[in-house]
DNA sequence: ACGCTAACTGGCACCGGGTGCCATTCACAC
DNA sequence: GTGTGAATGGCACCCGGTGCCAGTTAGCGT
């Protein structure tokens, strides 16, 4: 089987089960179920998905990546703040067709605590490339205080920009990354 | 059997769970393990804790409601942030005995990814708790961005505190979280 | 003291997610 | 064709978690 097969599978896989979570819910959907609706067995499955969790964030990891890649773009000489907010914006420049899948996916992860919590493991890698770039920006030890905060902070602030837009269908994604970003520039006192 | 005895119990299953969890890792330590370490049923085990990962963050609502209670002891006129920190100083502040257990528990939190997701669906009260707080001082609508992230980076932040504090065995929790909430008014910008 | 009731207990069978093992199959090279 | 390596998927198994139910215990009124 070819990689381009492979990948080819994957996305078939993920289709029909985001399909299959948002119909009938995530946990009256079996890993048997996904399997056999995806034409695989059920070993095979999981060889494509570490966890039945995974189905729903699949592409987490291609965004980090693209994080790393865009921080990396921004001039050494920037602001943390300013740095992360080009970052985001670029990685959340999703085509208008897309955003419907990435609404679906994100309900998803609000609505499932567990899948919730797993994508809270997965947000721990972006924290640390946040943690680093900062450090490296502020000069500072990563293991220090204010790096350590901030890659957090800058995280939870993508997650609220995602709550919010979820609950409101007007809303523009990038208008919202670039108003949470003033708030953590600015300050909240 | 009274509700001393169960609590009484409840501690004991929590105190060998831990140590055996600290002493053989967390995977391989199963239920049975733990209920026969605690000399109880298997069955019964899991009528004192929902899950074998909540013998772990075990105290972790006790927490919460107590942020709440000290959230509303705050006046209504009082800026979110300095709410918020009083809180979270009220909150965090251990008597030096407890210390010790509280950074086994830490320790367990951070290493265990499935523990940290487990715990940061526990987190998800504590935002709801800080949105509605921040929304009422703000006098704003909870389901608006600023309030939404304020609560998130808090959570965020106090995540950062507990990592760097279990990281360097000299540094003062106190200190930790005042600085923290410097940042957080002052902004990063 | 006696029995009644209600709560607590824990065994048992079961489900579903996840893994190791292994025989089979398939694609591709020679 | 034949051999070789990867992908497949069936099978048995482990472990966490739940429903069910029978046995035990604690507390109560009489």
């Amino acid at each position: 089987m070819t990689s381009a097969t492979r990948t080819l599978r994957a996305r078939r896989l993920e289709a029909v089960a985001l399909e299959l979570f948002t119909v009938r819910g995530f946990d009256h959907v079996t890993v048997d179920d996904l399997a056999a609706a995806g034409g695989v067995g059920r070993r095979t499955f999981f060889r494509y998905f570490p966890t039945k969790l995974d189905v729903v964030l699949g592409q987490l990891d291609d965004a980090l990546a693209a994080l790393v890649d865009a921080l990396a773009r921004v001039p050494t000489t920037t602001d943390p703040t300013i740095a992360a907010r080009q970052a985001f914006l670029q990685v959340n420049a999703y085509s208008p067709g897309d955003e419907p899948v990435l609404r679906r996916r994100l309900a998803l992860i609000e609505t499932v605590p567990e899948v919730a919590a797993r994508a809270a493991v997965r947000y721990e890698a972006w924290e640390a490339a946040l943690a680093r770039d900062a450090a490296a920006r502020w000069g500072c030890p990563v293991d220090e205080l204010r790096p350590q905060v901030f890659a957090r902070v800058v995280v939870a602030a993508m997650r609220g920009v995602f709550t919010v837009w979820l609950a409101s269908p007007d809303a523009e994604l990038r208008s919202l990354v670039v108003a949470a970003f003033d708030d953590l520039g600015r300050g909240f006192g």
